[in-house]
DNA sequence: CATCTAATTGAAACGGGTTATCAATTTCAA
DNA sequence: TTGAAATTGATAACCCGTTTCAATTAGATG
């Protein structure tokens, strides 16, 4: 039996609403999906696949697409590729990024989180998600 | 004589230390680029054609991640297309975005940028630049 | 349980945005 | 002025993601 009782009883009330069914590939895909925190959709098919061969990477794009409606996963283009978060695995963190050596350094700071609400209040805007990264140099990378 | 000497010069600068040539198209797209607060590869393929009709789509492209590469520019994916903002343009600003009608609203804040400090200097950063974009719905999308 | 209809699937074609290719042209240092 | 190296424009290729479509499957109904 599954561990994602909570997530799949959200999935499997938004099917209900929406007259979807409950098919053995979005069991599989949403198994897989919601053991990681963020994963492309590349990604999941090629992990995938060695459980099932012949699961249609086109499949995975729409199963996913599929969790964003449901309010399971957040889409996020990053470079040219979307990565799929799993919105259940708490622990947003925002990155810190070397432009000289590439070292990323991952952080989290409630403050400027409560500053970010306060700023979309003032605009009328309800935020789902964010992304902040910094860019600079780290301290192996400053002389 | 351009307006924008202060940029052209941070460009010539980035050509000068990188063996790359100051051509008539680049000075062209520079200028255009730097009227606007952001701009897509199209748009301002659009607006240059009338200048000159035969400036390549391909030569904006190149040219604009020249330009991120000189720091005058920085790219935004959002959604299939990318942004490219001009960073000289009064200071930086960060972004609102509405994932349902892709509006855009522009803030400053500096307590968070205060804080984003803060946190590069604890893990012995120093900021060159920053990208916050805060997702989620506009007023009107709320419903 | 059998039947029926609508939803789903996999494979492949398609689409938009961006990058690579390449011969011709241009820059700029010598 | 000359020549090597960078740049350009046109277009093909590319990548990621979506659409198409015939075959399959879920699941409500009889």
């Amino acid at each position: 039996m599954s561990k994602h009782q909570k997530e799949m009883a959200l999935l499997k009330e938004h099917l209900g609403k929406h007259q979807l069914k409950y098919t053995r590939q979005r069991e599989l895909i949403l198994d897989a999906f919601l053991k990681q925190e963020h994963i492309t959709a590349e990604e999941l098919y090629h992990q995938l696949s060695r459980k099932d061969p012949h699961l249609g990477l086109a499949t995975i794009y729409r199963t996913l697409n599929l969790f964003c409606e449901a309010g399971l996963a957040q889409a996020r283009h990053f470079g040219t590729q979307t990565q799929y978060d799993n919105v259940s695995h708490k622990g947003h963190h925002d990155h810190l990024i070397c432009t000289e050596c590439g070292k990323i350094v991952e952080f989290e700071n409630c403050d400027i989180e409560r500053l970010q609400e306060e700023v979309a209040a003032r605009n009328g805007f309800i935020i789902k998600t964010h992304r902040l990264e910094l860019y600079g140099l780290c301290s192996r990378c400053q002389h």
